[in-house]
DNA sequence: GAGCACTGC
């Protein structure tokens, strides 16, 4: 193929994949060449063993090491096992791991409790959302996403109990992850003692260490970077000569090709987003109908979040004998999604990004060209289970003009939930915390502005007391935290609950390419023409009503996972209202419960226009012109007022989750936002 | 008559 320009990289130079893929390496027993041997002669097997007592050495006399790990180098099972034997979680002492995903750190912390021969949630514990085991006393390590140690951090923002914090995985940049980041700078200048290890990505190891010895917290000196060897396969990396006009024509003719050229082995593609990946695959079967000297089938399988649980299952069946599998995926396969037998990668370079514009309050999710570490993460896909290839399908100067590594979620996301976040983590100055990445002040400012117009600060920006406490210990955004209180005052809060749930979770209606009309057929049996809350509100309760039945899902096109997690958050929410003493009642008048949706998402009224599109009450200049999103059960309605949950900005500006209301509600409900006419 | 990347509390 004269059309690729091979470009080697060496072994263990992808970026590490993450803790779970580390560990499915050394759990499957079918591509575990040490599976014969005892658990603990694994251990010595793998490449960080060989640094066990340097990490050890760097531990007691730094105060902060940061580890470039590459993949299955292990350091996520072993390092917290290496502290806990050298007596770093002695004296009832915690060693604690972060990690951005729940799967990661639930699955993690039971391989190492099987290493260590304990029992999960005794000596080696989790703590994720809806889920943990772990012992107040005995537990000496811990596995916890970050958002949990955050949690943890309103209790006890010393983080007194732990010796050592191990940030996993921080190159990914989650929000979490740096509001992680940012407090455990702070905390270090208050305790000496805590050791803190930040494992990332050769990329950015180095603005890591910056952002701890920037204002003399601690000296360079005290600070270490150490590299890990990794035990991955190599993969032929080949970029394009020519850059491509169609990228998506450009995959299906390298699907193509690798499938006539290249020997046996499964193939994934990188793609942006579902409609992509469905033309994608109607086109890679049209063109494997005319590949007839091959004799091996070619058989095209898509894997987006939109998809349903069972239909996402299919990528992991086992390739049937004398065919070859093509997954085309969203970034789902970049690392949430593990495929196995993986050999070719097909990196389309590109990826859908949600960013949010604070002065539209509007949140856009628009195609933009990956990082390079996330061009080495997609590459290293194919390393998995022996030496692969990986398709670039863009030049090598395509590659040099990409930023190094990913936007951090904090610059492109809505900052009022971490302004909250932070007040009630006790950081006095917000505008004055040290970021990894800082915002820009005004955005701080305007995030300030409207957490005073939801009482949750007071003209001090001072968090009030109890309410701003309250609604940043809801595990909700502040507006729908402001939702849920009203709705003791209009005596729905029943209700309201399951709305916040139901709000909470994406893609409650699944759609199957081909089978559209059907799923719209189902769904009309659920909607109502106050909109879609109240609709969903019917899903659950049908849902409920139905004992939770999977098949019942399954005959109605709702995505079961999705209602099963509602149940979940509806259940968490439930323990605030008790532990808040709110009284919890409930109402069958639906105009009462659109009346407490609409006294918290006031700001987010829109009237008809004579054009048919909508514009918000107030600002309207501002505002962009407004659509109601094709998935709304009012889509072919033309409600004259309405109030919506969100706006995403795609080919139009669309209100997502809507909602009619009567316009003369609004200075009633919101008098110091709207005065009569 | 069109659309929705992925996490997390």
């Amino acid at each position: 193929m004269a059309f690729w320009k091979p470009g080697t990289i060496a072994p263990g130079s992808v970026v590490e994949r993450d803790a779970q893929n580390e560990l499915d390496s050394s759990i499957l027993t079918t591509y575990n060449s040490f599976s014969r041997l005892s658990l603990q002669d694994q251990r010595q097997q793998l490449p960080i063993f060989a640094n066990r007592n340097h990490i050890l050495h760097l531990v007691e006399t730094k105060r902060l090491l940061i580890l470039v790990g590459q993949t299955g180098s292990g350091k996520t099972t072993q390092i917290p096992q290496y502290l806990h034997e050298a007596g770093w979680a002695n004296a009832g002492r915690i060693v604690a791991c972060t990690q951005p995903r729940r799967v990661a750190a639930t699955t993690v912390a039971a391989r190492v409790a099987q290493e260590m021969a304990v029992t999960l949630g005794e000596q080696v514990g989790y703590s994720v959302r809806f889920d943990e085991k772990w012992d107040p006393i005995r537990t000496r390590i811990k596995y916890l996403t970050d958002g949990m140690l955050l949690r943890e951090m309103m209790v006890e923002p010393l983080l007194q109990q732990y010796s050592v914090v191990m940030v996993d995985e921080a190159h990914e940049r989650s929000l979490n992850t740096d509001i992680v980041v940012g407090l455990l700078k702070k905390v270090m200048r208050k305790r000496q003692d805590l050791r803190v290890i930040v494992s990332s990505a050769t990329l950015d190891a180095q603005q890591f260490r910056d952002f701890f010895i920037s204002g003399e917290t601690i000296a360079e000196e005290e600070t270490a970077i150490l590299t890990l060897d990794g035990r991955v396969f190599p993969v032929d990396v080949h970029f394009r000569l020519e850059p491509c006009s169609d990228y998506l024509l450009a995959t299906v003719d390298a699907v193509v090709k690798i499938h006539t050229l290249e020997e046996v082995g499964d193939i994934l593609v990188f793609l942006t987003g579902r409609e992509e990946i469905e033309r994608a695959v109607e086109l890679i079967e049209q063109e494997a109908k005319n590949v007839r000297n091959i004799p091996l089938q070619l058989l095209a399988l898509p894997l987006h979040g939109g998809m349903s649980m069972e239909s996402q299952l299919r990528v992991f069946e086992p390739t049937p004998r004398n065919t070859r599998k093509v997954v085309l995926a969203t970034n789902i396969a970049e690392a949430s999604v593990t495929i196995d037998g993986i050999v070719y990668v097909v990196d389309s370079g590109f990826v859908k990004l949600r960013s949010y514009n604070p002065q539209t309050c509007t949140s856009s999710l628009v195609v933009h060209p990956i990082s390079k570490a996330a061009a080495q993460q997609r590459a290293g896909r194919a390393g998995r289970t022996r030496a692969g290839k990986c398709f670039r399908l863009y030049t090598e100067a395509g590659y040099d003009t990409l930023r190094s590594t990913n936007v951090p979620e904090m610059q492109r996301s809505d900052l009022v939930p971490v302004a909250l976040q932070l007040k009630a983590l006790g950081v006095w100055n917000v505008l004055r915390f040290e970021f990894l990445s800082p915002p820009p002040a005004e955005m701080l400012a305007r995030a300030f502005e409207i957490l005073y117009s939801l009482n949750a600060v007071d003209d001090y920006g001072r968090l009030t007391i109890p309410y701003g406490m309250r609604l940043a210990e809801l595990p909700i955004e502040p507006m729908m935290g402001a939702m849920l209180f009203n709705s003791v005052r209009f005596q729905c809060s029943e209700e309201i609950i399951t709305i916040a749930a139901m709000l909470s979770v994406e893609n409650i209606f699944v759609t199957q390419s081909g089978r559209r009309k059907e799923a719209d057929f189902e769904k009309r049996k659920f909607s109502v023409e106050e909109g879609d809350h109240i609709s969903y509100l019917n899903v659950y309760k049908t849902f409920l009503r139905q004992n939770q039945s999977p098949s019942f899902c399954r005959k109605h096109f709702l995505n079961y996972k999705a209602l099963q997690k509602a149940v979940s958050v509806r259940n968490q929410l439930l323990r605030y209202i008790r532990q808040f003493s709110l009284s919890l009642t409930s109402s069958h008048d639906a105009t009462t419960i659109r009346k407490c949706i609409a006294s918290a998402y006031f700001s987010h009224a829109a009237m008809l226009q004579s054009d048919g599109t909508w514009r918000t009450l107030r600002g309207a200049g501002m505002s962009p012109v407004l659509h109601i999103h094709p998935n709304s059960v009012l889509l072919k309605m033309s409600p004259a007022c309405v109030v919506y949950h969100e706006v995403v900005e795609t080919t139009k500006s669309f209100m997502r989750d809507v909602t009619v209301i009567e316009p003369q509600w609004l200075p009633e409900l919101a008098p110091h936002f709207y005065t009569k006419a």
